[in-house]
DNA sequence: AAGACGAATTTGATCGATCAAATCGCGCCT
DNA sequence: AGGCGCGATTTGATCGATCAAATTCGTCTT
């Protein structure tokens, strides 16, 4: 049970002064290198690693980035998050950052959790997500001047390009577009479509990629919308194949989620159109088990976009932005999952990133 | 931009010293009544929130868990790590403790990360899973007396219950003794087991319980067992069920995991016994969609089974246990979820924890 | 009424690092 | 030879909190 060694230690140890050690740690290039090979020597005689605390009290830097983790609601929507976390913890740490989880079961209760993390210097900069129409968190970072990315897009600005902060998104409507162009080379040109009730937001987005892909080709298909969930896709559906015309005479079918494209799935194998295409998005598990073709969003560029945008491309640490040069964005290209019903373990990708 | 309210001018502001407004903070039963009403009113006045980084140097603690989150591999057994995960944030939240995320590719590279979170003060314990035979990261903990509970039993011990550390785990063989049950029960006697491998952990766990539950009830049902896949599930009851007599006489299938569940599951409906009960382990969001009967391991549950033997029932600090006293073990109860193909919105619980 | 005692509060020291300013050392120029 | 300049290194101060020891205050006892 000894105390670990101090940068006073180490600095006995190699002759030299506490500063000189700290300059070996945090600016090697001003130390001659004879004497910064001595110290770090002792520095791997010792094993002596700076204290994380006692560096975050004097530079007022933290090297950590905040995310909230909403509560697991079951269902696979949330498994596209998960995926952002990871990402966003390997990208982060392969940047000498650290990533701080918290939980919230609302925007007030957020706001408030950000409040103490904010002022308790615990965090350097926020990560948001799931933004919606006059999201009371991006107001209340900008105010702070705290730096912070959302993944997602401030959905109902006027231009999201010349939004009031940096964000990270994935291009849906390129999405669903690169879906439908493949299912129209691939099946034939009455492609139908299977979305969310209109929202002005991530929906809509997925939306208009099928429906400009179709105008492009000059081909025609039918428009589904329902809530989310596998048992809503297959009641509508279920009805609306309950008239046999309407299943002949589809080609395939473009989803807005995989959840949805399951439920599709399913209830053309019962309707007798097993190999039907149906196409997801957000290429989850349930996808990937099913044989289910799916629109892959990449939250691993996404996790390093977001990092980027906070701190610069090449930048060890977060810095601040200044107000006066405008907010940042990356926009992701997502890719096509192709995949075929029978063989689960053939898939191969359309498009490039 | 002003700088942010500290002890000294909280204590100014209520006309007391530092130590008063410290002690309001952390020990407020020997503060006088009147005087700490003073300091709480002049800490909401200044919106005072203490400083984590100078708090975690003087304490020397850092009310920080750390916890490894692994790449994201595809699949859907990631699932259930993540939810434990946010249950663990949530838990942790409510018990004013942070979670700290970090990645490692392998074990000696989470020893790596691990010792720059301990040495630099940065975390007080932590949860690892995915423990295996011959674990080095145990020992590495226990050597440094780092508090830690692991989710996943120290497979291949001697006798588990008398392990040389704490630990969290779910009762799989009484998951699937359960799921037998409940087959037996409503399906027929003859209720089959879809395995992995032998590996002396968690699988054969869970094979115990179904060979019992069969035991138990006289009954008997085939044996088959794969690697985890979809694709590899489907592959061997395709072979299996080349014989029809060996589907006929079969009126239930229970499986060591979701993914073989849904390939058991596909490829009886393939072979046409869509009714064919099929039980997964994990209860993922693809059973969910599927309306497949599954094991739900409650993650919530073993996440505060996990905080409980760290912190102690009701403490808010992590407390470095005593190496005299035995380690502690929680070993939660899964509950069966039943589910129809038919209807994925009906399902029910068997059992409780 | 003086002293003892315990509760409440204050004072001084400290955790381990980095910042800012001062000092040292050395080569080069005039 | 003296001094200038600059790079390398050291010294003193500081970040914001808590711990440990010292002090004040009020009450109770005899």
């Amino acid at each position: 049970m000894v105390k670990p060694p101090t940068v006073e230690d180490v600095a006995r140890a190699a002759g030299v002064s506490r500063q000189t050690v700290s300059n070996v740690l945090n600016t090697p290039g001003i130390v001659r290198p004879a004497t910064r090979e001595r110290v770090e020597h002792a520095i791997a005689e010792l094993a002596y690693r700076p204290d994380a605390a006692a560096r975050r009290l004097r530079t007022r830097r933290s090297s950590t980035i905040g995310i909230r983790l909403d509560p697991y609601e079951g269902g696979i929507s949330g498994v596209l998050l998960d995926r952002f976390v990871h990402a966003l913890t390997e990208s982060a740490n392969d940047r000498g950052m650290r990533v701080l989880m918290y939980s919230a079961r609302g925007a007030d209760e957020e706001i408030s959790r950000l409040d103490e993390l904010v002022a308790g210097a615990e965090i350097d900069a926020v990560v948001i997500t799931g933004t919606f129409f006059g999201d009371s968190r991006t107001t209340w970072l900008t105010e702070r001047n705290m730096p912070f990315v959302s993944f997602g897009r401030p959905w109902g600005g006027d231009d999201v390009f010349r939004a009031s902060h940096s964000w990270v998104d994935v291009d849906g409507a390129a999405g669903t577009r690169a879906a439908t162009e493949h299912a129209l080379a691939t099946a034939g040109p009455r492609v139908g479509f299977l979305g969310w009730p209109r929202d002005a937001g991530t929906g809509d987005d997925r939306e208009r990629g099928w429906r400009e892909a179709m105008a492009d080709a000059g081909a025609m298909g039918p428009y589904f919308e329902t809530i989310d969930g596998v048992a809503q896709a297959r009641a509508i559906m279920a009805t609306a194949f309950a008239d046999p015309r309407v299943l002949e005479e589809l080609d395939a079918l473009v989803c807005v989620s995989d959840t949805l494209a399951v439920g599709a799935h399913l209830t053309a194998t019962d309707a007798g159109r097993r190999g039907l295409p149906v196409i997801g998005f957000d290429n989850t598990p349930v996808a990937e088990a099913l044989g289910i073709s799916s629109v892959e969003q990449s939250p691993e560029l996404v996790a390093a976009g977001a990092l980027d945008l906070l701190m610069g491309p090449t930048g060890r640490t977060v810095t601040p932005r200044d107000a006066a040069e405008p907010p940042a964005h990356v926009l992701v290209q997502p890719r096509l999952v192709v995949r075929s019903y029978d063989a689960p373990l053939a898939q191969r990708t359309v498009g490039d990133n």
